[in-house]
DNA sequence: CTGTTAGCGCGTTCAC
DNA sequence: GTGAACGCGCTAACAG
């Protein structure tokens, strides 16, 4: 492999000619640096990023720890588009991306730790937050950049990109009110999770905007799987035999909860209409293709890459703390309720 | 941050002695090492990988290009789990993995030059190999280490992991001529694609075990969408009114032929059987669930990621050219061939 | 304009 | 067992 130092010799010039004509940091004389360029060509030299890196202080390598993969199939594609936002990004500025998949907490932190202090890369992205995520303290604390795809505590002050969960469930609950039903079901993720509360504010919000009073009965809370879904909206049935419609935090729940409006023997987008939140890939596949909350997520990649490379650059952020308006995709698992959709939601009472 | 020479500084030794310490490059008194060992502690000190590299000539890295991700969705659960595999592995040995993405096949070669000859990673995976792939011209051409998923040209010698789609699609035929079906239709992938003729042999073979005739009108071709496997089983079914079963080699095509049985006012599984290829995640949880030929796309992702560290590593290699089982995974789109069957099958000629 | 040289942080002889 | 010195490939600062 050719070092700048065998295409000086090549050139007959010095390595810090070389240098320069490589990287335009002086006007060098039009004959000389063609000889160099030709150098360059015959020995079919490239710099050393590694050397370079070196002396530079810099790895123009950004870094991404994705959560335990095989475990969160849940959403492949939404891992997916992020990873290409990110992707993309990158490219456009001249970084790398060095990925990781991390299965606990603990281990995700332990690589950040491994990559940041041995400076392989110059900052990281970190998704998932919690409230109270000890990863971010850790790079707050060692003054590290990193952007985050969540909100946190609000006690730190971090760059992040975030979705507006409140305005997109709102958005999902107003279009089932638009279609005339009134007894709304709401199924949530887990407390723990930093976006359950944003989402149910909006439930709570669409039906204060209709001065529909909030029933405890119709709110539920699942695991996040399509399981979690299934036996949500069994309770969720169960409690309330004149339900119509339901608004689902996650796609994969709504496929569990679809199927127990099956099973009860009713039919999705009929009897019960169902509104899920991700637009994961099968969403639009599905039978009936689910209405749902779509977030952009190769947008959210995109901004988390750029705020990052900013940051890196020492440069202003625009905005450090970004959130973006998903969008509510119709399908066709919601249907208008007609009187007779009452009537026979009675009739089931048995 | 501290450098080697704080440490030194600190623990009152030279340099070398550090650096004998933490690589175990040669014994050390048990008391200055314990000094040298508080001091790096006390520091906080992390070698810095970088320096390393450039001193081993050796990134421990590894790249892996995936394909245009935000287009070929069609197949998210896949490559993420080729990514896991990928990343596990790495893990294990200590090696990093750096993602990009390319939309083009130019782009891709693009990025590789620049990762290669930049000296970032030490070698690199390559997957969707084509036939005359320029991609391993190329890095056999550079003597790059490289691992590929999928096979090519014979001429080439190189190192690969494949799954033995011939028997996968045996496999599934077998088990739809076990159920009695003997009009079986196949719908195969472009043949440009150096996995498309494994599946036809494998159909062709089963046929044959069975003394079953090859019927040209029983074969046709789509795109790996499902668009594609909608028309392709259109024309299937027009030139076929008799048809009973049908092996797709692609999971999103057979949603697609899916799709069209039901429209033709059939039902799957029951007037026809549908076979998939690739157990996608959908798979599971489309109605009727999809009987499908699955990839170990975990292991796929593990063996390449062992063969490119090992390759590196200048170990020699276990296996040159691994080629994985797939299994046959049984759902519900499958059903016996009755009697009836066959006279709704005629009857159904109009 | 071009050449020389001193690091960047580390591993590694080779003396002692 | 330990230290001094050199080199990995490159950039940058300074001379000329």
């Amino acid at each position: 492999m050719a070092t700048i130092k065998d295409v000086a010799r090549r050139a007959g010039v010095s390595v810090g000619t070389v240098s320069h004509v490589i990287n335009n940091t002086a006007s060098v004389r039009e004959e000389t640096k063609d000889r160099v360029l030709s150098a360059i060509k015959e020995l079919n030299y490239h710099p050393n990023s590694v050397a370079r890196s070196l002396q530079s202080r810099r790895t123009n390598t950004i870094s991404l720890v994705l959560p335990a993969i095989e475990h969160s199939l849940g959403e492949p594609s939404y891992l997916l588009q992020l990873l290409a936002g990110i992707s993309d990004e990158c490219k456009r500025h001249g970084f790398d991306l060095l990925v990781s998949a991390a299965s606990s907490d603990e281990e995700r932190l332990t690589i950040y730790q491994r990559i940041v202090r041995g400076k392989r890369a110059d900052g990281c992205i970190i998704t998932s937050t919690k409230k109270d995520d000890e990863r971010i303290a850790y790079l707050i604390k060692e003054d590290i950049p990193f952007v985050a795809f969540g909100r946190a505590n609000d006690e730190w002050d971090f760059p992040y990109v975030d979705v507006d969960g409140e305005a997109g469930v709102r958005q999902g609950v107003r279009y089932l009110l638009d279609l005339g039903h009134r007894r709304i079901g709401f199924i949530g993720l887990p407390s723990e999770l930093m976006c359950s509360q944003h989402r149910l504010a909006g439930y709570r919000s669409a039906l204060e905007e209709q001065g529909i009073e909030l029933e405890p009965n119709l709110i539920v809370e699942g695991k996040t799987t399509k399981e979690g879904g299934y036996y949500a909206m069994k309770r969720l049935l169960k409690l309330n035999p004149d339900l119509t419609a339901v608004m689902v935090s996650s796609d994969l729940m709504a496929l569990g909860a679809m199927e127990a409006v099956r099973e009860a023997g009713l039919s999705v987008g009929k009897d019960i209409s169902v509104v899920g939140f991700d637009d994961i890939q099968m969403a639009a596949s599905y039978q009936p293709p689910l209405t749902t909350i779509r977030q952009p997520t190769y947008r959210i990649g995109v901004m988390l890459s750029r705020m990052l490379i900013q940051l890196i650059n020492g440069e202003e952020l625009d905005e450090r703390r970004v959130i973006l308006q998903p969008e509510l995709i119709v399908r066709e698992s919601c249907g208008r309720r007609e009187e007779t959709t009452l009537s026979q939601g009675k009739a089931r009472e048995r």
